[in-house]
DNA sequence: TTACACCTTATAGTATACTTTAAGGTCAAG
DNA sequence: CTTGACCTTAAAGTATACTATAAGGTGTAA
Protein backbone atom coordinates (compact mmCIF):
# COMPACT_ATOMS: atom_id res chain seq x y z
CA UNK A 1 0.00 0.00 0.00
CA UNK A 2 0.98 3.44 -0.66
CA UNK A 3 2.41 5.66 2.05
CA UNK A 4 -0.30 8.41 3.11
CA UNK A 5 1.63 11.59 2.26
CA UNK A 6 0.55 14.93 2.75
CA UNK A 7 -1.31 15.89 0.01
CA UNK A 8 -3.57 12.55 0.63
CA UNK A 9 -4.07 13.42 4.26
CA UNK A 10 -5.31 16.43 2.74
CA UNK A 11 -8.02 15.08 0.43
CA UNK A 12 -8.87 12.78 3.27
CA UNK A 13 -9.84 15.59 5.73
CA UNK A 14 -10.25 18.32 3.63
CA UNK A 15 -7.99 20.39 5.02
CA UNK A 16 -5.32 21.72 3.22
CA UNK A 17 -1.37 20.80 3.31
CA UNK A 18 -0.39 24.01 3.88
CA UNK A 19 -2.87 23.76 6.65
CA UNK A 20 -1.85 20.53 7.50
CA UNK A 21 2.12 21.90 7.94
CA UNK A 22 0.95 24.56 9.99
CA UNK A 23 -0.71 22.64 12.49
CA UNK A 24 2.27 20.53 12.51
CA UNK A 25 4.49 23.33 13.12
CA UNK A 26 2.46 24.96 15.97
CA UNK A 27 2.07 21.47 17.79
CA UNK A 28 -1.64 20.57 17.19
CA UNK A 29 -0.13 17.41 15.49
CA UNK A 30 2.46 15.46 15.66
CA UNK A 31 5.58 15.23 13.91
CA UNK A 32 5.21 12.46 11.88
CA UNK A 33 7.51 10.19 9.87
CA UNK A 34 9.49 10.65 6.86
CA UNK A 35 10.53 8.72 3.78
CA UNK A 36 14.55 8.73 2.62
CA UNK A 37 13.10 11.87 0.61
CA UNK A 38 11.70 13.91 3.46
CA UNK A 39 8.11 13.10 2.58
CA UNK A 40 6.22 13.52 5.45
CA UNK A 41 3.92 9.76 6.07
CA UNK A 42 1.23 9.48 8.31
CA UNK A 43 -1.11 6.84 9.57
CA UNK A 44 -4.58 6.42 9.24
CA UNK A 45 -5.09 8.07 13.37
CA UNK A 46 -3.86 10.90 11.52
CA UNK A 47 -7.03 11.68 10.23
CA UNK A 48 -8.61 11.43 13.13
CA UNK A 49 -6.09 14.00 14.33
CA UNK A 50 -6.74 16.22 12.33
CA UNK A 51 -10.95 15.46 12.77
CA UNK A 52 -10.35 16.53 16.24
CA UNK A 53 -8.86 19.41 15.42
CA UNK A 54 -11.60 20.62 12.98
CA UNK A 55 -14.75 19.22 15.76
CA UNK A 56 -13.28 21.18 18.33
CA UNK A 57 -13.13 24.50 16.15
CA UNK A 58 -16.68 23.55 14.91
CA UNK A 59 -17.70 24.08 18.49
CA UNK A 60 -15.84 27.08 18.39
CA UNK A 61 -13.00 26.40 20.35
CA UNK A 62 -9.75 28.14 19.24
CA UNK A 63 -6.21 26.55 18.07
CA UNK A 64 -4.70 27.64 21.65
CA UNK A 65 -7.98 25.83 23.26
CA UNK A 66 -7.38 22.68 20.87
CA UNK A 67 -4.19 22.45 22.01
CA UNK A 68 -5.59 22.31 25.84
CA UNK A 69 -8.06 19.52 24.89
CA UNK A 70 -5.56 17.84 23.04
CA UNK A 71 -3.08 17.98 26.36
CA UNK A 72 -6.11 16.41 28.19
CA UNK A 73 -6.65 13.72 26.00
CA UNK A 74 -2.91 12.77 25.91
CA UNK A 75 -3.10 12.86 30.05
CA UNK A 76 -3.71 9.61 31.50
CA UNK A 77 -4.46 11.82 35.05
CA UNK A 78 -6.98 13.92 33.18
CA UNK A 79 -10.50 13.07 33.63
CA UNK A 80 -14.31 14.47 32.05
CA UNK A 81 -15.17 16.82 34.71
CA UNK A 82 -11.67 18.74 33.36
CA UNK A 83 -13.02 18.89 30.12
CA UNK A 84 -16.20 19.36 30.93
CA UNK A 85 -15.20 22.73 32.31
CA UNK A 86 -13.63 23.90 28.79
CA UNK A 87 -16.44 22.90 27.37
CA UNK A 88 -19.28 25.33 29.95
CA UNK A 89 -16.42 27.85 29.35
CA UNK A 90 -16.93 28.15 25.70
CA UNK A 91 -20.56 27.74 25.76
CA UNK A 92 -20.57 30.54 28.44
CA UNK A 93 -18.31 32.57 25.61
CA UNK A 94 -20.55 31.84 23.22
CA UNK A 95 -23.25 32.93 25.25
CA UNK A 96 -22.21 36.64 25.87
CA UNK A 97 -21.33 36.40 21.86
CA UNK A 98 -25.15 35.50 21.00
CA UNK A 99 -26.19 38.23 23.85
CA UNK A 100 -23.98 41.17 21.93
CA UNK A 101 -25.07 39.99 18.57
CA UNK A 102 -28.79 40.17 19.57
CA UNK A 103 -28.51 43.36 20.79
CA UNK A 104 -27.07 44.92 17.46
CA UNK A 105 -29.67 42.48 15.87
CA UNK A 106 -32.14 44.31 17.74
CA UNK A 107 -30.92 48.10 17.46
CA UNK A 108 -30.56 47.01 13.61
CA UNK A 109 -34.05 46.00 13.44
CA UNK A 110 -35.42 49.17 15.08
CA UNK A 111 -33.98 51.75 13.10
CA UNK A 112 -34.57 49.91 9.91
CA UNK A 113 -37.90 49.68 10.42
CA UNK A 114 -37.95 53.49 11.27
CA UNK A 115 -36.28 54.82 8.26
CA UNK A 116 -38.83 55.36 5.45
CA UNK A 117 -36.31 53.35 3.18
CA UNK A 118 -37.40 55.11 0.24
CA UNK A 119 -35.89 58.41 -1.81
CA UNK A 120 -36.27 60.82 1.43
CA UNK A 121 -33.16 63.02 2.21
CA UNK A 122 -30.79 61.66 4.68
CA UNK A 123 -31.88 64.26 7.11
CA UNK A 124 -35.16 61.86 8.01
CA UNK A 125 -33.28 58.75 7.74
CA UNK A 126 -33.59 57.58 11.21
CA UNK A 127 -30.11 55.40 10.44
CA UNK A 128 -28.24 58.18 9.90
CA UNK A 129 -29.12 59.85 12.49
CA UNK A 130 -28.74 57.63 15.02
CA UNK A 131 -25.63 57.75 14.12
CA UNK A 132 -24.93 61.04 13.85
CA UNK A 133 -26.23 61.14 17.66
CA UNK A 134 -27.30 58.22 19.91
CA UNK A 135 -30.09 60.75 21.55
CA UNK A 136 -32.06 61.58 18.64
CA UNK A 137 -33.28 58.15 17.92
CA UNK A 138 -33.66 56.59 21.21
CA UNK A 139 -33.31 52.49 21.14
CA UNK B 1 -10.93 79.39 23.79
CA UNK B 2 -8.12 76.81 23.90
CA UNK B 3 -7.99 74.76 20.68
CA UNK B 4 -9.13 71.02 20.62
CA UNK B 5 -6.05 69.28 19.89
CA UNK B 6 -5.96 65.41 19.73
CA UNK B 7 -5.94 64.51 23.21
CA UNK B 8 -8.68 66.83 23.96
CA UNK B 9 -10.69 65.36 21.27
CA UNK B 10 -9.73 61.72 22.41
CA UNK B 11 -10.90 62.22 25.83
CA UNK B 12 -14.10 63.71 24.97
CA UNK B 13 -15.16 60.99 22.41
CA UNK B 14 -13.36 57.77 24.35
CA UNK B 15 -11.29 56.96 21.74
CA UNK B 16 -7.29 56.67 21.70
CA UNK B 17 -4.91 59.71 20.21
CA UNK B 18 -3.55 56.71 18.37
CA UNK B 19 -7.01 55.36 17.06
CA UNK B 20 -8.12 58.60 15.91
CA UNK B 21 -4.73 59.36 13.95
CA UNK B 22 -5.02 55.97 12.31
CA UNK B 23 -8.97 57.20 11.24
CA UNK B 24 -7.71 59.84 9.85
CA UNK B 25 -5.02 57.76 8.11
CA UNK B 26 -7.82 55.79 6.42
CA UNK B 27 -9.80 58.22 5.23
CA UNK B 28 -12.63 57.63 8.43
CA UNK B 29 -11.65 61.35 9.63
CA UNK B 30 -10.98 64.35 7.54
CA UNK B 31 -7.62 65.99 8.10
CA UNK B 32 -7.69 69.07 10.37
CA UNK B 33 -6.38 71.83 10.29
CA UNK B 34 -3.16 71.91 11.92
CA UNK B 35 -1.58 74.73 14.16
CA UNK B 36 1.57 76.22 13.62
CA UNK B 37 3.48 73.71 15.47
CA UNK B 38 1.83 71.05 13.66
CA UNK B 39 -0.28 70.33 16.17
CA UNK B 40 -3.53 69.28 14.79
CA UNK B 41 -6.88 71.32 15.81
CA UNK B 42 -10.61 69.88 15.71
CA UNK B 43 -13.93 71.99 15.20
CA UNK B 44 -16.84 70.41 17.44
CA UNK B 45 -18.05 68.27 14.66
CA UNK B 46 -15.23 66.12 15.04
CA UNK B 47 -16.67 64.94 18.13
CA UNK B 48 -19.98 64.23 16.40
CA UNK B 49 -17.87 62.04 13.28
CA UNK B 50 -15.93 60.02 15.98
CA UNK B 51 -19.26 58.92 17.55
CA UNK B 52 -20.40 58.54 14.01
CA UNK B 53 -18.08 55.38 14.13
CA UNK B 54 -17.99 54.15 17.16
CA UNK B 55 -22.12 53.79 17.11
CA UNK B 56 -21.48 52.52 13.64
CA UNK B 57 -19.44 49.95 14.75
CA UNK B 58 -21.47 48.79 17.70
CA UNK B 59 -24.26 48.04 15.19
CA UNK B 60 -21.59 45.53 13.38
CA UNK B 61 -20.57 47.61 10.81
CA UNK B 62 -17.03 46.85 10.02
CA UNK B 63 -14.60 50.26 9.21
CA UNK B 64 -14.75 49.86 5.69
CA UNK B 65 -18.53 49.79 6.03
CA UNK B 66 -18.51 52.74 7.99
CA UNK B 67 -16.27 54.42 5.03
CA UNK B 68 -19.26 53.20 2.54
CA UNK B 69 -22.05 54.89 5.33
CA UNK B 70 -20.14 57.99 5.78
CA UNK B 71 -19.53 58.11 1.71
CA UNK B 72 -23.67 58.12 1.46
CA UNK B 73 -23.94 60.66 4.15
CA UNK B 74 -21.36 62.94 2.30
CA UNK B 75 -23.46 62.26 -0.93
CA UNK B 76 -26.16 64.68 -1.87
CA UNK B 77 -27.96 62.32 -3.82
CA UNK B 78 -27.76 59.65 -1.19
CA UNK B 79 -31.24 59.00 -0.20
CA UNK B 80 -32.60 56.44 2.81
CA UNK B 81 -33.17 53.83 1.08
CA UNK B 82 -29.62 52.85 0.30
CA UNK B 83 -28.63 53.30 3.64
CA UNK B 84 -31.75 50.77 4.68
CA UNK B 85 -29.99 48.25 2.43
CA UNK B 86 -27.41 48.42 4.18
CA UNK B 87 -28.42 47.88 7.42
CA UNK B 88 -30.49 45.33 5.91
CA UNK B 89 -27.65 43.48 4.43
CA UNK B 90 -25.82 44.27 7.97
CA UNK B 91 -28.96 42.31 9.80
CA UNK B 92 -29.06 39.45 7.36
CA UNK B 93 -25.09 38.82 8.16
CA UNK B 94 -25.66 39.13 12.08
CA UNK B 95 -28.62 36.81 11.77
CA UNK B 96 -26.00 34.32 9.77
CA UNK B 97 -23.66 34.46 12.95
CA UNK B 98 -26.27 34.43 15.46
CA UNK B 99 -27.29 31.07 14.14
CA UNK B 100 -23.50 29.86 13.74
CA UNK B 101 -23.15 30.63 17.35
CA UNK B 102 -26.21 28.93 18.29
CA UNK B 103 -25.33 25.53 16.30
CA UNK B 104 -22.42 25.55 18.30
CA UNK B 105 -24.68 25.84 21.74
CA UNK B 106 -26.82 23.85 21.28
CA UNK B 107 -24.02 21.02 20.28
CA UNK B 108 -21.89 21.91 23.69
CA UNK B 109 -24.98 22.11 25.36
CA UNK B 110 -26.28 18.28 24.71
CA UNK B 111 -21.72 17.35 24.80
CA UNK B 112 -22.30 18.73 28.29
CA UNK B 113 -25.09 17.68 29.98
CA UNK B 114 -24.00 13.93 28.27
CA UNK B 115 -20.81 13.94 30.13
CA UNK B 116 -20.74 12.27 33.19
CA UNK B 117 -18.31 15.22 34.35
CA UNK B 118 -16.21 13.48 36.70
CA UNK B 119 -13.45 11.20 37.69
CA UNK B 120 -14.62 9.12 35.05
CA UNK B 121 -11.55 8.66 32.45
CA UNK B 122 -11.69 10.30 29.01
CA UNK B 123 -13.27 7.49 27.24
CA UNK B 124 -16.37 7.74 28.91
CA UNK B 125 -16.61 11.60 28.05
CA UNK B 126 -19.06 12.50 25.47
CA UNK B 127 -17.12 15.34 24.47
CA UNK B 128 -14.11 13.81 23.62
CA UNK B 129 -15.37 11.21 21.99
CA UNK B 130 -17.32 13.34 19.73
CA UNK B 131 -14.27 15.08 19.24
CA UNK B 132 -12.54 11.70 18.07
CA UNK B 133 -15.14 10.41 16.00
CA UNK B 134 -18.57 12.70 15.28
CA UNK B 135 -20.64 9.39 14.43
CA UNK B 136 -20.14 7.72 18.24
CA UNK B 137 -22.06 10.72 19.25
CA UNK B 138 -24.97 11.88 17.46
CA UNK B 139 -26.23 15.60 17.64
C1' DT C 1 15.01 77.27 32.81
C1' DT C 2 13.73 73.12 33.67
C1' DA C 3 10.42 69.89 34.04
C1' DC C 4 6.55 67.54 32.28
C1' DA C 5 2.66 66.81 29.66
C1' DC C 6 1.49 66.82 25.09
C1' DC C 7 2.25 66.73 20.28
C1' DT C 8 4.66 64.92 15.65
C1' DT C 9 6.11 61.00 12.27
C1' DA C 10 7.14 56.45 10.49
C1' DT C 11 7.44 51.85 11.48
C1' DA C 12 6.56 47.69 13.70
C1' DG C 13 3.87 44.71 16.69
C1' DT C 14 -0.60 42.21 18.31
C1' DA C 15 -4.11 38.59 17.73
C1' DT C 16 -5.95 34.45 14.94
C1' DA C 17 -5.72 31.10 11.48
C1' DC C 18 -4.23 30.47 7.88
C1' DT C 19 -2.47 31.31 2.62
C1' DT C 20 0.98 32.45 -0.62
C1' DT C 21 5.44 32.69 -2.60
C1' DA C 22 9.99 31.38 -3.95
C1' DA C 23 13.25 28.21 -4.96
C1' DG C 24 14.10 23.81 -5.23
C1' DG C 25 13.98 18.33 -4.75
C1' DT C 26 11.17 13.66 -5.72
C1' DC C 27 8.17 10.29 -7.84
C1' DA C 28 5.62 7.87 -11.32
C1' DA C 29 3.77 7.49 -15.86
C1' DG C 30 4.55 7.33 -20.71
C1' DC D 1 14.29 10.50 -19.97
C1' DT D 2 11.22 13.94 -19.69
C1' DT D 3 7.03 15.81 -17.98
C1' DG D 4 4.02 16.93 -14.50
C1' DA D 5 2.18 16.17 -10.16
C1' DC D 6 3.73 16.19 -5.64
C1' DC D 7 6.85 17.12 -2.02
C1' DT D 8 10.40 20.25 0.86
C1' DT D 9 11.68 24.74 3.52
C1' DA D 10 11.62 29.50 5.18
C1' DA D 11 9.66 33.70 4.92
C1' DA D 12 6.25 36.90 3.84
C1' DG D 13 1.39 38.15 3.06
C1' DT D 14 -3.82 38.43 4.37
C1' DA D 15 -7.65 40.29 7.09
C1' DT D 16 -9.28 43.64 10.90
C1' DA D 17 -8.69 47.21 14.08
C1' DC D 18 -5.97 48.90 16.43
C1' DT D 19 -1.63 49.51 19.90
C1' DA D 20 3.11 50.33 20.79
C1' DT D 21 7.66 52.14 19.98
C1' DA D 22 11.29 55.27 18.80
C1' DA D 23 13.06 59.58 18.23
C1' DG D 24 12.10 63.97 18.42
C1' DG D 25 9.56 68.81 18.71
C1' DT D 26 6.07 72.08 21.53
C1' DG D 27 3.62 74.39 25.29
C1' DT D 28 3.16 75.92 29.85
C1' DA D 29 3.67 76.28 34.74
C1' DA D 30 6.78 76.87 38.70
Amino acid sequence: MKPMTIGKLAKATGVSAETIRYYERFGFLPSPDRLESGYRVYGSDSIQRVRFIKEAQALGFTLAEVSDLIGLTADEHADCAQVNEKATQKLQEINKKIKALKKMQGALKILSQRCPADEQPLSECSIVNHLYDVREVAI
